[in-house]
DNA sequence: CGTACGATCTGCT
DNA sequence: GCAGATCGTACGA
């Protein structure tokens, strides 16, 4: 179990980056409790000139403030007044790239993850959408701006490695707003079948 | 200060 | 498959 260093999240490009991190391992330790799973659905989100990006047009906010700093910081912001949505923040300092977990596979604090979904078995749907990851993780906007680096949420390379035979890749989701940008396809996706048929999980 | 809307989820059909 | 929930945030007056 390798936790990923800071110079991971600095790699300038978000959207390789996106892709890169499908199979990876994030785990939070929030609320007493260890949480893990398998990262199977993320979203590059690439700067002031991406407009599905907050940081679009270097609007800078309150809000959207940790989207500036170092990479290796979480992003969690409120959507539609109820749902967490946490990202990773990436690139250096100044450069507001940022890769959104949209689903993953529990792998440790499995009845903790499905409690706090309030669900008593798992399948897919129950850890698939970006608020349902943060529901199961734990992850509120108390965690916005918390360091990759510290002991409350970060990321591992468990060696898991995914072939590109399995990735799925399509536009990304709920930005019909952002104009042409709405079909770049920077949605990186697996599937749990997928993961199965090549032996990567049980 | 007022208004519009969103990187979504759930439940019901 | 679809409507409705629900409220913080952004932005213009």
């Amino acid at each position: 179990m390798i936790r990923l260093a800071e110079s991971y999240y600095l790699n300038q490009d978000v959207v390789g980056l996106a892709r890169d991190m499908l199979g990876k391992v994030l785990v939070t330790h929030i609320g007493g409790i260890v949480a893990a799973g398998l990262i199977a659905e993320t979203e590059a989100y690439a700067g002031i000139n991406d407009r599905a990006s907050h940081a679009f047009g270097e609007r800078r906010t309150n809000r959207n403030e940790v989207m500036y700093h170092r990479g290796g910081k979480s992003y969690v912001y409120l959507c539609y007044g109820i749902h967490h949505l946490f990202n990773i923040v990436t690139h250096d300092e100044g450069i507001p790239h940022a890769i959104l977990i949209r689903s993953i596979i529990p792998i440790e604090g499995i009845e903790a993850q499905l409690r706090r979904r309030s669900q008593t078995i798992w399948k897919p749907s129950v850890t698939q959408g970006p608020g349902k990851v943060s529901q199961a993780m734990g992850i509120t906007v108390k965690e916005n701006g918390v360091s990759l680096l510290g002991n409350r949420i970060w990321v591992e390379d468990r060696g898991v490695d995914i072939p590109k035979e399995i990735v799925n890749i399509s536009p990304r989701i709920g930005i019909d707003y952002a104009g042409e940008d709405a079909s770049l396809p920077y949605r990186f996706y697996i599937t749990y079948e997928g993961l199965k048929n090549h032996h990567l999980i049980f």
